[in-house]
RNA sequence: CAUUGGUUAGCUCAGUCGGUUAGAGCAGUAGAAUGAUAAUCUACGUGUCGCGGGUUCGACUCCCGCACCAAAAGCCA
């Protein structure tokens, strides 16, 4: 039908998209020369230019811990920080970002330990300046080396200025804030149980504290024989029974507690009388080994609890005279129950918090005998020396030494001896208190420390604030004066605080509603010093003008400044040093972390910052670490948070949702990601996951992630490609076809959709957003609808400029969209589309939120044409299936004219279905048919304008003909 | 042991203030085209909405119990 010399070849009439950004990315390759770049142009500090005056955003980093590299955990806070500071940059606020480190306390002073260790060199030998100067200078290490990580994440700030703890700057500050406690006298010593590891040598606080399951923990019944009882004289020459799981409390033995309102009893066995609450009696006595045969077992009478009021027993070893001699009381405590144990439980007021209440009330005091180490004291009575030290000489061994406490150790023999001990073994099942950090376990140990006051009125409360409501509006004033407490305080910040997401607010709630006093002080080196001079009777000096001189010695030569040599420079010529002591105990590093609002935002050293800040977003954990003693510490000195919203996000699991650790081996490496698939894809993981619960990552997520990415640079690829020359407008954009008004409109709502999820930190659907209008409402309906205009209209075409034009707009929309997201490869796009430096500053990242128009659409119309289209190509489908027709465009498509709105032509429906002709019938029924028309050679649409197969339909004719004569 | 949160398609997530066939994207399968080409387009989801009860005309949605996962946290003498 058609001859040789009418089959042109028309492909190079075609306009096809041209562009040199890459469909694969590379990024792994290309990231670090874009990190590179940023640097050096200082992104960063041109960033801050721009938004100078601007309404200002503050989010306040907590500080990461400096001691091993980034995990996938900091990544994740990291890059949700970053995601908020870049779109409210975007926004258009002055939002700056300082990032900080933790740098002093225990983990890192443990490592340095451990190189002595393994150099054999004793820690207390050294001197502590010396010592501090390694713990600093490996901080420092980490600092260096998590900063080069982050930064390689894309993580937008201040990096060359970092806030440090360890800053003498910022040791200044923590004492100072501390000694604002101490001047409003917010501060006590007390002496009472608290954790303490013997391991670290020192006392430590709840949030440093995890429990463990254990399943062989000890347990023993131990006999007291009553020696006196005025209320039941029978009772006398009987045995009290005694259950404890810490054999070691035992030769600390002060008292015994009973239940007042609780039924007691004796029981007789192999012997002797043995006085139980009654409830206790069976499950005590099979530990005994009891058989119900042997006649054995419960005596007739019961006595209540109040009978023993006055009665006393004696220490199973009593023989040793002194401490053991002094008869044992019976005293009531309402503590006592018959769950467990034996309904009398041993008091030792060195160990336990109700031993220690209930022996103060009855005038028996601590006794001191374990010291730090967890060993008993030498000239302790009672426990001979068991083990070796380093030197080989004999010493006692830690009460948390296993075999110490078993059934065949020096406590239970000397019992068993002193006919004492009814039971013995080690397979008790409980949770019990481990060191956070080494995983030893931890006693309740009574040591004089340093406590913040929970319930004491603040009568320091001068705080000259308005506190602003977190969603702007009404200012509500501070109450002055109003004679509240600490955790009054609190809990009225923490009523008005935003929590995103709102469980965060019961969760913190519960905790300050709770918690005991905050114990500052640390037996450590590694810290800011508690730097008070304390009187002999346990009150400390309060006098502004020695704090003054401390804090500035501090901010001279840091912690070190705080020695015994320099007490009576401190002091001044007012105080005389005889009078007082040094307290050389260190703060507790959350005291150090929840200052950083002070020496960060309110220091004037980032004159960026301002106090309070706007948000702290941190992981669920940080509810009782840094929310809470920064909450705490504001509180006290401030009168109120110093933040006005918390945003917090869950841990990440690995593939099956299990918790990630390096003994499992299921550790996702951030590190390994940006070497092997790059640092956007990590973002776009953590950005897409709903990051406010636990969430998961594994090999297949990633994987889909990689496969979201690549739709999304491909769609970016398009844009560019389309955009290829283009330099106009929207101002010669002259009418616009309803097409590109709808896409258009559906910008516009997206643009609102993305704002409200900035607003609401909802990042995943933020992305979601993205990824989803790319892909439905660009690439397979605008893209795919106006290939043909693109690729055959001719350059003064009418629609291809509108398309075009439309297309440049949603580029600088969506390259916007994406920067804070995709930031390597939102900038990869930015630099091909604009490769000169001076072009908008130079990085999409100083690029402000897009301008959209808002447009007048006929939304109900275009979402009844998007369904018939939708019916329209299902109705094409099985045509295609059965190989009738191969191309939609080979399709003559006949609707029901009720399904088609008013107002749209034939033709109009042609283009948007990307078929042949259609028309309509009266019919329900979308029918297609395959088309008798001719394929026009350039455009291959089939239209009756078109001669004959090969040949062009009219409008590439003029085209080329145009073409043509320009050649 | 008690507490809190979670459990919707293979994966990431929506959703339902109780009401007709529970939705997207990605993956998967099949196909088209070969002029976005390591790309693009089209079609395809019988998911016990963790399990078991209850309330209700009706529950994935409310209530109770259980299981699992996770967190935090108190007691455990």
């Amino acid at each position: 039908m058609s001859d040789e010399s009418t089959q042109r070849d028309y492909r190079d009439t075609v306009f096809l998209p041209k562009t040199a950004f890459p469909m694969k990315a590379g990024l792994p390759q290309k990231e670090p020369g874009i990190q590179a770049r940023w640097q050096e142009i200082g992104l960063y500090e041109k960033l801050r230019e721009s938004r100078a005056g601007r309404e200002k955003f503050i989010l306040h980093d907590g500080p990461p811990y400096a001691n091993g590299d980034m995990h996938i955990g900091h990544a994740l806070n990291h890059i949700l920080k970053d995601m908020v500071c870049r779109t409210q940059n975007l926004l258009g606020k002055d939002a700056p970002y300082v990032p900080g480190w933790d740098c002093h306390g225990l983990p890192i002073e443990w490592k340095v330990e451990e190189k002595y260790r393994k150099k054999k060199l004793d820690k207390n030998a050294v001197d502590p300046k010396e010592f501090r100067a390694e713990c600093r200078a490996y901080a420092q290490h980490w600092v260096d080396t998590q900063r080069e990580q982050l930064k390689r994440l894309g993580i937008m700030g201040d990096w060359d200025n970092p806030y440090l703890t360890m800053d003498f700057q910022a040791e200044a500050t923590i004492v100072a804030e501390l000694m604002k406690f101490a001047e409003a006298g917010n501060l006590y010593r007390g002496s009472k149980p608290v954790m303490w590891s013997p391991v670290e040598e020192t006392a430590l606080a709840e949030a440093e504290v995890e429990y463990e399951d254990l399943t062989d923990s000890p347990q023993i019944d131990v006999a007291f024989e009553i020696t006196e009882c005025p209320n039941a004289p029978e009772l006398e020459g009987a045995y009290a029974v005694v259950w404890t799981t810490t054999p070691w409390t035992i030769p600390v033995n002060q008292a015994i507690a009973y239940g007042a309102d609780l039924s007691y009893d004796l029981v007789e066995w192999n012997g002797r009388k043995y006085l139980i609450a009654f409830a206790c009696q069976a499950e005590t006595m099979k530990r005994w080994g009891y058989e119900p045969t042997t006649g054995e077992g419960s005596l007739a009478g019961a006595y209540t609890g109040s009978k023993l009021a006055g009665a006393k027993a004696r220490h199973p070893m009593h023989h040793l005279g002194g401490f053991y001699a002094t008869p044992r009381p019976f005293l009531a405590g309402d503590f006592v129950t018959t769950e467990s144990g034996t309904g009398l439980v041993h008091m030792s007021p060195d160990h336990g918090e109700d031993d220690f209440e209930l022996c103060k009330a009855n005038d028996i005091h601590p006794v001191f005998a374990v010291m730090d180490d967890g060993r008993y004291r030498d000239d302790w009575a009672w426990l001979g020396a068991d083990d070796l030290d380093g030197e080989g000489k004999p010493r006692r061994r830690s009460v948390i030494n296993k075999p110490f406490n078993s059934p065949e150790g020096p406590i239970c023999s000397d019992l068993r001896e002193a006919d004492a001990l009814l039971s013995a073994s080690a397979d008790y099942a409980h949770s019990y208190p481990h060191s956070w950090r080494s995983k030893a376990k931890v006693i309740f140990r009574c040591t004089p420390q340093w406590f913040v006051p929970m319930d004491e009125v603040l009568d320091s409360g001068d705080f000259d604030l308005a506190v602003p409501d977190p969603i702007g509006g009404a200012v509500s004033l501070f109450v002055h004066h109003d004679h509240s407490t600490l955790r009054q305080r609190a809990m009225s910040e923490i009523e008005r605080v935003r929590f995103v997401p709102e469980k965060g607010r019961n969760r913190i709630g519960s905790m300050v509603e709770g918690r005991p006093d905050w114990v500052l002080s640390r037996q450590r080196a590694w810290g800011v010093p508690i730097t008070l001079f304390v009187r002999p009777d346990g009150s400390y000096l309060q006098d502004p003008a020695v704090n003054a001189r401390v804090v500035e010695a501090v901010r001279e030569d840091g912690v070190d400044a705080w020695e015994e040599a320099r007490k009576a420079e401190f002091l001044g010529p007012d105080h005389n040093p005889d009078d007082y002591e040094m307290v050389m105990d260190i703060l507790d590093v959350w005291f150090d972390s929840g200052c950083t609002h002070a020496f960060v935002l309110e220091s004037g050293r980032w004159p960026d910052l301002q106090w309070p800040a706007d948000l702290y977003l941190e992981g669920s954990d940080q509810h009782r670490g840094w929310f809470q003693s920064s909450l705490l510490q504001s509180c006290a000195t401030r009168g109120r948070a110093p933040y006005d919203q918390v945003l917090t996000h869950g841990f990440t699991m690995d593939a099956k949702g299990k918790k990630m650790s390096k003994s499992l081996g299921n550790t996702i490496d951030p590190l390994k990601i940006m070497e092997q698939t790059g640092a956007d894809i990590i973002r776009l993981w953590a950005l897409s996951v709903d990051f406010t619960e636990d969430h998961r990552i594994g090999d297949e997520i990633l994987k889909g992630v990689g496969d979201q990415y690549r739709r999304l640079r491909n769609t970016f690829r398009y844009l560019l490609g389309a955009l290829d020359g283009f330099v106009g407008d929207m101002s010669d954009a002259g009418e616009i076809p309803e097409l590109e008004v709808y896409i258009l409109s559906l910008l516009s709502e997206l643009d609102g959709k993305l704002r409200q999820a900035v607003e609401d930190y909802d990042y995943n659907t933020y992305t979601r957003l993205l990824v989803d209008f790319c892909n439905e409402d660009l690439s397979a309906f605008f893209f795919d609808i106006r290939k043909d205009s693109l690729y055959c209209d001719g350059p003064d075409s009418v629609t291809r400029n509108a398309y075009r034009t439309v297309l440049d707009l949603l580029f600088h929309s969506l390259v916007r969209y994406a920067a804070p997201v995709l930031v390597y490869t939102a900038e990869e796009v930015w630099q091909s589309r604009y490769p000169e430096d001076g072009e908008q500053g130079g990085s999409v990242h100083l690029l402000e939120w897009p301008p959209v128009p808002t447009v007048p659409a006929d939304r109900e119309k275009w979402s009844k044409l998007r369904a018939l289209r939708e019916r329209v190509t299902e109705a094409i489908e099985p045509l295609r299936r059965d190989k009738v027709i191969r191309s939609s465009n080979e399709a003559t498509v006949i609707v029901p004219a009720g399904a088609v709105p008013e107002v749209v032509t034939d033709a109009q429906l042609a283009e948007l279905f990307i078929t042949g002709t259609v028309t309509r019938s009266q019919g329900d029924e979308v029918r297609v048919t395959k088309s008798t028309d001719a394929k026009c050679g350039r455009c291959w649409r089939l239209l009756p304008d078109v001669p004959e197969d090969g040949a062009l339909c009219g409008r590439c004719k003029s085209v080329v003909a145009a073409r043509d004569t320009a050649a």
